[in-house]
DNA sequence: CGCTCTTTTGACTAGATTCAATGGTCGTGG
DNA sequence: CCACGACCATTGAATCTAGTCAAAAGAGCG
């Protein structure tokens, strides 16, 4: 099953993620009269690259894209996988240029929201200020999280950590968390957790043996979440994280 | 309650740098007024515990800390470190609670701003608004680039882009870029990095044998900058166009 | 001045990478 | 509809970077 938002933010699906979040009702129309749709994006291409200008905030409507920091050697960095609700650019805000490209993992749509429009609307509801301070405040969370992942913890744990935390982001869409598609390659998930293919390879030949997964190509099912949580091997004391 | 007058942001060397950035002079006031100062924190000693609540930003005045985030193995992660006119306490907006602590690496001052007069301001003043959105947004980007580091550089060219940093942080203070004393001890380095700190050991003793560096405990002194920067081996380049 | 914590150095180990080759999948065009 | 080619995934063997364990030297504090 696939989300398919309506075009009125009103009528969305993902209106309980994205940016509507918290809006009354009647102020959301003001948020649909500034939100342009854009044609899908094909899957290998960009929405906007490393560098670029920033003026325009994008939602993820349906699809996924990986979010990609390219240094001067030829080496990149998955810095995040984006899922439909999540919001892309907000690290553009302060330089007004983007310091990652955006590039889709399959056909891919977006909403569109010039950034004036944006601060506009935060000057004019406060809801909606508080709402994208809350959003960037947990991109600031989750970044910390990830950077105990990929400071303390081992290629086993960093793999079962990021299947357990894509299952909690379906969860958090009302989709399967036993049972999904995983639309970046090894290699995606190996650089993005500071891994090699091969090692992400082994690893999950490793947990099919084990039978604490089922993986047919990019069909992932989650046979024995406990295991893959105890796999994972540490949880955050707090309180529930998510990344 | 031990609150001391309030000391003029107007007057404070980190106006540059920190929450007053942007304000008009006649509305640094309006950000005196709620702005408390604190006795200093003994090195050693949080400023705030993971997990407790959250309800005030701070602003550090004078000396240092180091953010961590704890697992529930008894594993820490340092995810940052705070010097004069960093803010703490933005990770934790969305949830109201901390989801790291901060502990003093030396006898530490902050300016503690109650956040529902940070809300307030950030309702009444533009340009405060687009300043806390600035500041977050920046730090995103900072974190993305620290993936980028942990996930595919080498123990040296994390510790060279590590001192690099430093010294920029230094510079954007107007101190010394060349010579400045690490508030941190080696351990301290080393789990930011995800290292050990016997490698951080033997990396300082290999920059010191080829004459980089000068270190005497804790005090750095910058010998070569530009081998240090080769050392740091890559910088980012959004300069996919610009200009 | 002595105790403790931090830093340095050495020897050995291990988890993950690298290099290399084979096996699968999928889209495209004959 | 099947075959080809490109790309992605798996597996094996050898290597290496950084970690672990251990011990000694140095710095700071009461």
């Amino acid at each position: 099953m696939t989300l398919r938002p309506t075009q009125a933010c009103e009528h969305c699906t993902l209106r309980q993620l994205c940016l509507p979040v918290g809006l009354p009702q009647h102020e959301l129309w003001q948020l649909d009269e500034i939100v342009q749709q854009r044609r899908p994006i094909e899957k290998g291409t960009a929405l906007f690259n490393m560098g670029s200008r920033f003026d325009t905030l994008f939602a993820v409507r349906t699809g996924a894209l990986k979010t990609v920091l390219n240094t001067d050697d030829g080496t990149e960095q998955i810095t995040g996988f984006a899922l439909a609700g999540d919001l892309l650019g907000l690290d553009a805000i302060h330089s007004g240029q983007h310091p990652v490209s955006a590039v889709a993992l399959e056909s891919t749509s977006v909403c569109a929201v010039p950034y004036t429009h944006v601060d506009d609307l935060a000057d004019r509801l406060p809801t909606f200020r508080q709402h994208m301070m809350n959003v960037m405040s947990q991109g600031l969370a989750q970044d910390e999280s990830l950077h105990a992942l990929l400071g303390q913890r081992t290629a086993e744990q960093r793999l079962a950590t990021f299947l357990v935390t894509l299952s909690e982001r379906h969860r958090a869409r009302g989709l399967s968390t036993e049972r999904f598609y995983l639309p970046m390659s090894r290699a995606d998930i190996a650089n993005h957790l500071g891994l090699t293919q091969e090692t992400i390879s082994r690893l999950f030949t490793q947990l099919r043996k084990q039978g604490v997964i089922s993986l047919h190509t990019r069909d992932l099912e989650i046979l024995e979440p406990q295991s893959l949580r105890n796999a994972a091997g540490v949880t955050i004391t707090p309180a529930a994280s998510s990344a």
